[in-house]
DNA sequence: CGTTAACTTGATGCTAGTCAAGTCCTGTGG
DNA sequence: CCACAGGACTTGACTAGCATCAAGTTAACG
């Protein structure tokens, strides 16, 4: 158990990416409360913490000024992150944070200052490992997220979005039976086109259109996954 | 000097990424040369090392099974590496390389076994800082790279990738005065549009465009920045 | 219960993809 | 040394997919 600890991600083709901090469990770090609509940090502020989510979820949204500076900047939705998973880790690089972080519903988060976690790091080897294979594992998220912004049409994007959150959600909402393919989107459609690449109306259309071919049922914000097979092949 | 290192990266709004790992220096790592086209490591493969190019540039792939197993599989170039920058930091998480690294010419890459590289990151915190800080800017490129595909047009997407690449290769490159911005792309077109998230004939259409607009000077994979201001307001 | 934000759906136009032809450049073998 | 082959690149014509604009419906919230 020394030096690489092999950790505990499955070792299919499409892992499991947000990696839980399980290791971190066993310190008893403080928590915090965000309200609904509300900034757990915000875009160039100094680094403090990282942070886990307990419940709720968040958006992280990264600004980029867009060119010319009286035309719009350039934002994007760039991450969702649901329970168990860890935010701020982009601004570990610059000791600023990179993006906003947006509580989507009431959400609590645990609170790991960095100056409390790097020395337990170099104490604990399966600890650094963790948080390095966490960043990594986010790492490739957003280079996956870049793949399906640079090679996917609409259809598979949203498709592709659908699945990831039914597996991330899953674990945790899901109590009948086998499949139990039943979300509830915490986040708008305006949100889902941001991270997308596409405009709120294609995500609508889109959705819509996965209804009438039957791979879902849509009810608002409420989606069940009729025919996950359908959707793979998108 | 202890927790939490300031790293020398740069405090303006768009910080230098590809943060160079400068600690590692003192560490007799052994090196490898790899030849044009061949591959430092393919996806899949067991992580075995880190590696920092010394000299030459490596592209890195992503593949993605394309939902139906007969269609296309989903491929792009994530990411362009060049002196003094690391690879292999998206295979930590899962102890697998996650995409290829293709050398786009003759090139020499720094080995850094993950083995040993972990018990001396617990050593030496400025190390393991530093470590930290190479992954959260990749996170931050790979996140950007995804803003771009998710927000701009083929131009903004041309002209940003353009001023990138001569801020990277400009401290390396250059000896003339001022601002040397004279490019020479090691990359195809097709290399640069998979990156984009464009097709080879919209990347050349744009580079001529900007051409005809005094933005730039063309030659083939010469590439000369004559009015930068342009093409930042892009 | 009224107001506003979220969402759906339709009509139209533009951007970038696709298909195709042709040129330039590099390296190779006669 | 030159002809030739192949890949890289450019440019044009056409098209499809998505954005944009617009109007109307539903749901959420004070």
């Amino acid at each position: 158990m020394e030096p690489s600890t092999d950790t505990a991600v499955p070792a299919g083709r499409a892992p499991t990416l947000h990696v839980r901090f399980a290791d971190a469990d066993a310190i008893p770090f403080p928590t915090r409360t965000v309200e609904r609509g509300d900034a757990l940090y915000c875009a160039g502020e100094p680094l403090r913490s990282l942070y886990t989510v307990q419940s709720g979820c968040f958006k992280t949204v990264a600004t980029f000024p867009g060119g010319d500076d009286d035309s719009a900047p350039h934002a994007q939705v760039t991450a969702f992150h649901f329970k168990n998973e860890t935010l701020g880790l982009d601004g570990v690089c610059t000791n600023r944070h990179e993006s906003d972080a947006i509580a989507l519903e009431t959400s609590i988060v645990r609170i790991m200052p960095v100056g409390i976690l790097e020395p337990l790091c170099r104490e604990y080897a399966a600890m650094q490992h963790e948080l390095l294979a966490i960043m990594s594992a986010e790492i490739v998220r957003a280079s996956r997220l870049a793949l399906m912004l640079g090679t996917m049409p609409a259809r598979e994007r949203v498709a592709a979005f659908l699945l990831d959150l039914a597996e991330r959600l899953d674990a945790r909402v899901s109590s009948s039976g086998e499949h139990a393919s039943e979300l509830l989107l915490p986040m708008t459609r305006a949100d889902i086109g941001s991270y997308l690449g596409l405009e709120l109306e294609t995500v609508s259309r889109t959705l819509s259109k996965l209804q009438r071919e039957g791979a879902i049922g849509l009810n608002g914000r409420q989606v069940r996954i009729v025919d996950r097979a359908m959707l793979e092949r998108q």
